[in-house]
DNA sequence: TTTAAAATATGATATTTATCAGTTTCCGTT
DNA sequence: AACGGAAACTGATAAATATCATATTTTAAA
């Protein structure tokens, strides 16, 4: 595997496409690969991150634990995304856990070396503002779902984000897996009222399951759904 | 009132605080002041945005309408806050309202203005980049907090929130005086759940009420009942 | 000041969602 | 293949919240 940041074709997906060779030098020769397995952390909330994360394989869910036990998951973050930039711009501590939802390879690039970048590179900050901004509006959107749409609505929805942005495999199963229990925690409902909906989809036709694998089988009625029918 | 942005005490607290005094004096020169009345809008969803604007006085929503009719309010912006950087910097239209709560003073800020400065001045953006990243922050944990702790919690964590962020006056009320349906709107329940949540509030001596205003009684009760009590 | 409209308030009820308890299925390990 | 534990599932019930209807109060306008 490719391992010099200057040739990573995952650099066009995020804010690194800004930076120039030199400095593109410097985190390819400041960074370290690491293999993290499924379920395990990249950072956990509270954590102080010494720099950012650069995702080249598998995903990684951004979550909050709340006083009753329950996880938040807030986003899910895929090939090219980078996580932990906002704790290291703010200079605070990571406000989100991230676990591997499966096994993952990500590049970990020191502070440092995006710190600088920030304070030479006009065209870099931008770009990683034009990001950060991007995630806002979606949290934005979250913040309205969330209170606006019954769980039902949010279930289906959730399925058609999973198809949209992580794919189907060849059998047409939604590519990314996740466990009843972590998209529960996506939609932010109880585990059991998560399955009971599943279940309720799967009798409608709306879906077809294989175990943990779920596939979409009517995306319109499922649309309609989200839009209130 | 003043009107020269180069002595204008309010930039302190934005990223306008990291303009160069040539940059602030071409803010200066192309900014427009405007009064807008309470319930008037400075955009609504969809617009496009030529520009953004600087709170001087009162306070704004920025809300979301839902298919359903109702209004989700994800953040009230106030003396010092710049509204609609974000539409500006991805170069969208507006994903959210901005409505005036109370009488307002804004400065209108064309983009153009701080498109230039973006480009030109890494200060001024990495300024801009940590105000975005503190508000996704904040939106990260509205949305754990909407989903994981019951109304009665919001609904008290509201308060405390305006007390600190807004104040109280002379006689103890909270400063800033929402309606109950924005109340409602900001905590994301039917206007009626919040309306009893307050009397029965009101009855149990946490906070006393004056027509629309609401003072705090017990901050220490209302606290143990955020975290769960 | 009077008056109408809007906002607040309260009760009754329906709906949604969570919780608890228990069963079944799946899947990795020995 | 057998075992054991975790995840998925289902039912019964409780709790939280929304909705509808209506009364009361406040506010703003004539």
């Amino acid at each position: 595997m490719e391992s010099r940041c200057e040739s990573c074709i995952i650099r066009q997906f995020n804010s690194l496409r800004a930076m120039s060779k030199e400095e593109l030098k410097e985190v390819s020769d400041s960074k370290t690969i690491k293999k993290v397995k499924k379920g395990d952390p990249l950072f956990e909330e509270g954590d102080k991150l010494n720099g950012v994360y650069c995702v080249r394989n598998g995903v990684s869910k951004l979550s909050k634990l709340s006083a009753n036990g329950k996880d938040q998951i807030v986003k899910l973050a895929t090939k090219g995304e980078v996580i932990g930039q906002r704790s290291v711009i703010s200079e605070e501590s990571a406000n989100l856990s991230a676990i591997a939802v499966n096994d993952m390879e990500v590049c970990f690039i020191p502070k440092e070396t995006i710190i600088n970048t920030l304070q030479k590179n006009p065209n870099f900050t931008l770009e990683v503002l034009r990001h950060m901004a991007h995630d806002l509006k979606e949290a934005d959107d979250v913040i309205v779902n969330i209170s606006q749409k019954t769980v039902k609505q949010r279930i289906a929805e959730a399925f058609l984000y999973l198809k949209n942005n992580f794919g189907e495999d060849e059998e047409g199963f939604l590519a990314l897996t996740l466990s009843r229990e972590d998209i529960s925690n996506v939609v932010g409902t109880a585990t059991e009222s998560a399955i009971r909906i599943i279940s309720e989809f799967k009798k409608k036709g709306l879906i077809h399951a294989s175990g943990k694998k779920i596939g979409i089988k009517d995306e319109r009625k499922l649309q309609e759904l989200v839009e209130g029918f």
